[in-house]
DNA sequence: CGGATGGTTGATAGTCATCAAGATGGGTGG
DNA sequence: CCACCCATCTTGATGACTATCAACCATCCG
C-alpha cells in the first residue's frame, strides 16, 4: 500500500478526503487541512444534521452512514435533493446565500466531520492547490446535478432507476466497496421522490429488473448481476 | 447614479460584472480583475462558443445576446442545459474535469467577455474577495440547478412553463430590465427541451396562459399580464 | 400480539408524448 | 418586389407511460 493510499482508506481524516480527493495535496499540505477538520459526534437514524433556513456555517463530510438532503414545500410534499455516502460533502448549496436550504437528515447511523468553511477561505488563500480543490469539488457538484437534470428531464421510469442504481454502483466503487453487492441505505420513498416517479413505479421496475435477472433485491440489500445490461439500460456512455 | 452603478451599467466590464456582483469588490480591486478579462468579437447566431470535449481554458460572460449550453447522446438528442443572458456565466462546470461537458450555442448575435480560468485562479490568490466570491458563483449555481430539479422531477407542465417565465422575468429584471415585457431568444423547441416537455405540449400552455390572460405572446414577444399568478401557477415562495 | 412502516401488486385514470396536418412567418432568389 | 421555401408554431386525435387509488403482505418493534 503506497503513502497516498493509506491516506485515502484512514478513517481518521475522511472529511480531509472529502475535500482533496481525487486531487492531491502534499502531505504538509494535508496536515494542515487536516487539523482544522472536527471530528462530530454520531447523528442517529432520522437525526438532522442542519435544517433549512439555519445560518451556513460548516461544510460536512460523511464518514460512515448515509445522508439525504430534502426540502419541503408549503403544502408539505417532501422532494429529496440528494443522498450523501461515505467521502462525500454536503452543504456546496448553502455558501453563496450564507443559509442552508434544504435539510440533511442520517438515513442510518452516521458519523460525520465537520469543516468550518471560514477556514477553508482561510486556509485556501495560503495554500492555492485547495483553492483550486474547492473550484473543482464545486464544478463537480454542478456537473453532476446536470446529469440529473438529463435523468429527470429525458428519461423513462426504468432509464432512471437504472442509471440511479450504476451510480450507486460507481460511487461504492470509487470508495473501494462492492460494486455489485451493497445495501441502499434508503428506503424507495426517498429513492422514487429523488427520481421523480412514484413508490410504486420504483417498486414495479425493481421487480422488472429481477424478472429479467439483472438484479437481485431482498429489500435493501440489492446485488447487480447483469452490470453490462443496467449500463446500457442507464444510457451511459462508458 | 452612485459609483457602484456606474459599474453595473457600464457595458465595457459585463464580464466583470458576472464575476464580481452582487457581491461588491473594491474598486482597485475590480480594476485588476477587469484587465484580465478579454473582449472577444461577437458571435454570430448559431455561432458556437465551445464545444462539447473541448479543453477548458476561459469561463465566458454574455455581455449582449443570449446563448444556449446543449449536448447530443449518442443517438443525436439534444438535451438543452441551460440558457445564458446578460450578465451571467458559462463553464462554471467545466472546471473539474478540464474540459467542457457540453456546447455554447449563440440564440441571437452576441457579445461576449472571455475570462481565462487560470487568470481568476492566481488572481483571487491575491484577491481574497475575489475567492470568495468565485465560491458564491459556484454555489450559486448549485442552487439554481436544484431547483431545476424540483421543477424537473416534481412540476407539471404548466407548472414549468410558468416557473420558467417567471425566472427570465426575475432574471431580466436584476439586469434593469422589464419584468414583465421582454423577447424570447430561444426557440419553443429548446423551451420545451429544456423543461422535459414535447414541443406541442409548451405550444399548448402558452396558448392556455393567454386564454386565461396570464400572458401575451407573439412570438418570441411576450408580456406578463398576470404577475401574481404566474408565481402562483409556478408554486414560488415569494 | 397488534400497530406501524415499508414494500409489492393490480386496476384505473390522467397527463403528456406522439403522430399528423395545417398555419404563420422570415429569408432568399428570381 | 414578389413568390417560394423552410423553419417554426399551432391545433387536433390518439395512445402510452406512469400516477393514483386500493388492497394485501412482510417486517420490525414496543
Amino acid at each position: 500500500m503506497s503513502q497516498s493510499d493509506s491516506h485515502i482508506v484512514s478513517c481518521s481524516n475522511c472529511g480531509l478526503n472529502a475535500i482533496c480527493l481525487p486531487y492531491s495535496l502534499s502531505h504538509s499540505e494535508m496536515d494542515i487541512v487536516d487539523a482544522k477538520i472536527k471530528r462530530t459526534k454520531p447523528l442517529q437514524k432520522n437525526g438532522s444534521l442542519f435544517e433549512t433556513g439555519q445560518t451556513f456555517t460548516s461544510l460536512f463530510a460523511v464518514r460512515a452512514g448515509a445522508v439525504k438532503t430534502y426540502n419541503t414545500d408549503n403544502k408539505g410534499n417532501e422532494q429529496v435533493i440528494g443522498f450523501y455516502l461515505p467521502g462525500e460533502l454536503i452543504g456546496l448549496d448553502a455558501i453563496e446565500s450564507g443559509q442552508y436550504h434544504n435539510t440533511a437528515k442520517a438515513l442510518e447511523t452516521s458519523s460525520l466531520c465537520e469543516i468550518p468553511f471560514d477556514q477553508i477561505t482561510e486556509l485556501s488563500q495560503k495554500i492555492s492547490n485547495l483553492q483550486i480543490h474547492m473550484y473543482r469539488l464545486l464544478s463537480k457538484e454542478i456537473r453532476e446535478d446536470q446529469e440529473l437534470q438529463l435523468l429527470l428531464g429525458k428519461k423513462t421510469a426504468e432509464e432512471r432507476i437504472a442509471s440511479f442504481l450504476f451510480n450507486l454502483s460507481q460511487r461504492y466503487s470509487a470508495r473501494h466497496l462492492s460494486a455489485t453487492t451493497f445495501r441502499l441505505p434508503m428506503v424507495r420513498t426517498d429513492i422514487a421522490n429523488y427520481l421523480g416517479l412514484a413508490v410504486e413505479t420504483t417498486s414495479r421496475i425493481f421487480t422488472r429488473l429481477q424478472q429479467q435477472n439483472i438484479l437481485k433485491a431482498d429489500g435493501k440489500e440489492v446485488e447487480i448481476l447483469d452490470h453490462p445490461k443496467l449500463c446500457q439500460m442507464a444510457h451511459c456512455e462508458n
